[in-house]
DNA sequence: CCAATAAATGAACGCGAGTCAATAAATGAC
DNA sequence: GTCATTTATTGACTCGCGTTCATTTATTGG
């Protein structure tokens, strides 16, 4: 019974084939102007074909944040194979996620839409949700393991146990990231240029106050 | 010519009504259920009216992010008239940025909107975006102001800028800001539960880490 | 009391999300 | 090949909401 697979190959293709219409109007025209109706167009379908393949419009943006953390998590494991100290584990993974924002900012913006989500109380009406949630935790967990990693081979202090570090880790550069992220993406963003900062000095200046923090007395 | 003038009082009034009637459906609801209708109806009056008042509905909610970025203003402003040293200003600052969001999480709410807005190059179509802009290069000077009274006392490491230490602070504090902020808005968000860590600590672990990398050595 | 000016109103418009009854295509049994 | 049945596609429709505007109402100055 052959059928029913090739059934599912193909919607599986068809619904990647909107994926990426609605892609492509994200990178080109914004999430302002990502319409289904835009969508329908790109993609060739009419309107209501879309709501066979995705629950409503936050499930076919979830569906590109689901494609966006899946790559950056796929970047972040490969810092993981890499037999470095933890430490400079911890300083890839930064270096990562500001290459990540740099070269993927509509990636970066369905990361932001996910997060304005959980507001409204928005729950079982996107399957793509549980999906880019669990992705998220494994990204975090990659975090963790590489200032266990650090604390064990004694780069990193234990003054604090690894889940923390990573969260703090986590916070702190989701913030460094996102002024990297609007000075790039952003017209009217000019803090860095007013204070004469480069965006690698920023990051530069961010890990060495964070290595004085983080890393142990050598 | 009294008259003008109390109009303008009278339409300052009126506009400050409006903005009430917005923020208590803020407070209670939420910025999804904030609808111009809804305004309308709380503050007794048409539909129409609204837009004699406000230039549109960004405009309206950047009205509520204006009294935001005043209180948080005058809350920075306060502790800049200690004179305890700049250190020591710089953790009073983020722990009044944390009350902040937690004692106002709807004011939060429409400064995220804020830093949303700049994506969709939205200019000259709101007055209270200038002001809001204004406000927030003010809440900037006044971190950097801290940081520079912290180089001048020793209390502060001078490795870099005070502007720049001061987008450093003002970026990771936001991060961390954002994670306080989630774990009481988003009833989904359960991060904080997951590694078993209250909010303080979140909170005082950053200012550790902040601290090794900033202060002096004495 | 009467123009003239300003403010307030709500019906009407446009746009976009989501629905659904009708239509078309694919499948499997005979 | 034919036909009943299941599955996929369509676009006209509804509905909510931001925004506009012609009309009505209130206020001012003469």
């Amino acid at each position: 019974m052959g059928i029913t697979e090739r059934r599912i190959r193909e919607k599986e293709r068809k619904r990647s084939t909107m994926l990426d219409a609605a892609e492509s109007i994200l990178i080109e025209k914004g999430l302002d102007h990502l319409s289904m109706e835009y969508v329908a167009e790109i993609a060739e379908v009419s309107k209501g074909s879309l709501y066979q393949y995705f629950q409503n419009k936050n499930d076919l943006v979830l569906g590109i944040c689901y494609r966006a953390t899946q790559l950056l998590n796929n970047s972040f494991k490969e810092v993981l194979e890499s037999n470095r100290n933890g430490l400079m584990l911890v300083r890839e993974l930064g270096e990562r996620y500001l290459n990540y924002v740099k070269d993927h900012p509509q990636y970066y913006s369905s990361m932001k839409f996910l997060d304005n989500l959980h507001s409204s109380g928005v729950g079982g009406e996107s399957d793509y949700l549980e999906l880019c949630t669990k992705n998220r935790q494994e990204g975090f967990r990659l975090m963790v393991e590489a200032i266990q990693r650090g604390i064990d081979d004694g780069s990193i202090k234990n003054d604090f146990p690894a889940e923390q570090l990573a969260l703090l880790f986590w916070s702190t550069s989701h913030g460094v990231v996102t002024i990297s992220y609007m000075h790039q993406n952003y017209e009217h963003f000019k803090l860095l240029e007013r204070i004469g900062m480069q965006e690698n000095e920023l990051f530069n200046a961010y890990m060495h106050i964070l290595g004085c923090g983080i890393a142990a007395d050598t």
